[in-house]
DNA sequence: CTCATATAGATTGATATCAATATAATGGCG
DNA sequence: CGCCATTATATTGATATCAATCTATATGAG
């Protein structure tokens, strides 16, 4: 008689819903990425790409190794992710004076311009956000908040 | 004289990364699901499949719109992610006896399988992560653990 | 019963994500 | 000087993600 399957009970299944960490995280960035998404339409901006272009907002124009290392993002990602920037033209990149290997991606002024009109948006968002999470307070280590509360 | 460009502070700047919850969240999320598709690479599946596979381990076979919404991801994105473990046979979809446009979800024996072998290296990756997040223990509530330390 | 509306999924098009791999420039060592 | 190991980025291929839109089915008003 064939063995139907290993069975996995249950309970186990409700125990890692309820304790995966990484399933927790998934599904809560997913859920605030949307909303962040939902805001910055106006400005045709995503989450992400509102994070790249601030953290591009600096005196000397980081290099891509730099700014994926920040976003803790794989470098490969941020090349895909700078090309629709790049051909909207709020950022442009060039080869490192001393060191030509690396490139240099900087703010461009229509990028700049963008990004001043995003951040009063990401600072309605924002206040939000805490203003949902703060309800009951307490402490911060149960599932994320729990799972931002409940998928915001 | 042409304005050079609306100029955002470089401070914000430090303020919007030092603060940005979304961020964060998208930093750890990322960092996170490195780790776990790297532990779950031996049995060729992602930490979403791991967990959409876990989230179909029950009883009664799901709809679709019930597994998006315990995953927090939109249907559509669902739809895209079933796709590969179909083609795998890992699960298998059938529409709903009672409500024709609902189409349940269901592991194969082949998905109960892979699902027992990924068991153990899901509990081995999350002792792993919790160990290193228990640290400092303190409160949970800055930025994201310190985003999980650091980006793990 | 019939049509209007609502609901469940699927498709399309754009971007995001990473592993594996390729290209190019540096820098040290002989 | 000339190689080779290293470093910085890009390319490819597969999957993930969502908004907008479409199809099929169900349900309620008349």
């Amino acid at each position: 008689m064939m063995s139907t399957a290993p069975e996995i009970p249950f309970e186990t299944t409700l125990f890692v819903r309820d304790h995966c960490l990484c399933l927790h995280l998934q599904r809560a960035a997913r859920a605030l990425a949307r909303r962040f998404d939902a805001a910055l339409k106006p400005v045709g901006l995503t989450n992400g790409q509102f994070s790249l272009l601030m953290s591009l907002n600096r005196p000397q124009p980081p290099r891509m190794g730099e700014v994926a290392s920040v976003l803790a993002m794989d470098s490969t990602t941020l090349t895909a992710a700078m090309k629709p920037l790049l051909r909207r033209a709020l950022v442009e990149m060039r080869p490192d004076e001393k060191d030509r290997r690396s490139r240099r991606v900087a703010l461009t002024d229509a990028g700049r311009a963008l990004l001043a009109e995003a951040l009063p948006i990401w600072r309605e968002t924002h206040a939000e956000i805490d203003a949902l999470l703060a309800g009951v307070g307490a402490g911060d280590g149960e599932p994320l908040r729990q799972t931002l509360r409940a998928i915001l």
